[in-house]
DNA sequence: GTCTATAGCCCGATAGAC
DNA sequence: GTCTATCGGGCTATAGAC
């Protein structure tokens, strides 16, 4: 959001190569269960080190998912912005399909821990985006039987990220079984 | 494992409080999340007092879960009785479709933690049951588009037991729309 | 069966030297 | 940018009085 004023030495790739070891032991113990010391060691520095380029933890997990979150702001945005609430859905489901694909392990992460449940509440544009998905999958009236049919849709998908059978499946195979169970379930 | 003799007062009714206060904040702070001080400050004693009925926690969760991982026991060893790949496939379907609804606070537990993962490879005989499982609704030779469908049945039903907007809806209400889905994706 | 008290560990986070 | 060292606190688990 505030762009910091440029350190010393070449852009933020110390947080970059945090955020992926960060994301590799979250994708494993999930996030409250990966604790600085083991990022710090997987990195071969010390936790202390960590603190230089974040100021919390909580600034280390919003930054693994951002990228995930702001796809997620586009698709919305994108599917807003179409005619007809049919073509609305359509276009946040094939989105979410393809999100899920694009983000796997990202998306394994947001299945589980109640961490990202309150973190997600302290940050209130992510729940407004939520929200107005939401309402373009189950629109304004929802029935119990739009409710059950996302949830299982939302689960699965998150699931499917998550699932460790699922790893070896290339990209394109993943996304077009993934459309076939969408479609079967709106 | 051992039975323990007999304490004076009358059976584990002790225990069984313990368990009913566990399942309470597991479903909201998760496993890892939900500490010993936790549990013991909602039944108004102190932690030591749990350690007189349980040894550790982990034999407090495995406690919590014991009534469906039975219940998935019966499920399997039911629908592998039955004659026809289709009509145990089938069994197994509409069986997890119950117990999910069954068991809706539960399955929504094994959702999310990794400890769950972890705790379940220590006992063999639940991976013997996941496995059997797994045959069941996939076959003996999984394509991807049997593993995908799969991936979206289980966990959409995992998550449907633990979303907060679906604890409203009525058991046979929840049960006929969860049939529904599970129907049109196999 | 419940208590107080505490051991021993790991956590997130900070201070300050280099 | 990385280090050592440490603080304050929560955790699981145990010891022993009542």
């Amino acid at each position: 959001m505030i762009p910091i004023a440029r350190p010393v030495s070449r852009r933020g790739e110390g947080r970059e190569r945090v955020v992926q070891a960060a994301l590799d032991l979250f994708a494993v113990h999930g996030i409250s269960g990966t604790s600085l010391q083991m990022i710090a060691e997987s990195l071969g520095v010390t936790k202390a080190s960590i603190y230089f380029q974040f100021r919390t933890k909580e600034e280390i997990v919003t930054a693994v998912l951002a990228p995930a979150l702001e796809s997620l702001g586009d698709l919305v945005d994108r599917a807003e912005g179409l005619p007809g609430e049919e073509a609305r859905r359509d276009a946040a489901v094939t989105g979410l399909v393809d999100l899920v694909v694009r983000h796997r392990r990202l998306v394994a992460l947001l299945r589980g821990d109640p961490a990202i449940a309150i973190m997600m509440k302290a940050h209130e544009d992510h729940v407004g985006v939520v929200d107005r998905l939401g309402n373009l999958l189950l629109g304004t009236h929802p029935t119990p039987q739009t409710q059950v049919t996302m949830t299982m849709l939302g689960g699965g998908l998150m699931m499917s990220g998550a699932d460790p059978e699922l790893v070896g499946l290339p990209d394109d195979v993943l996304r077009a079984e993934l459309l076939r169970c969408a479609r079967a379930l709106v």
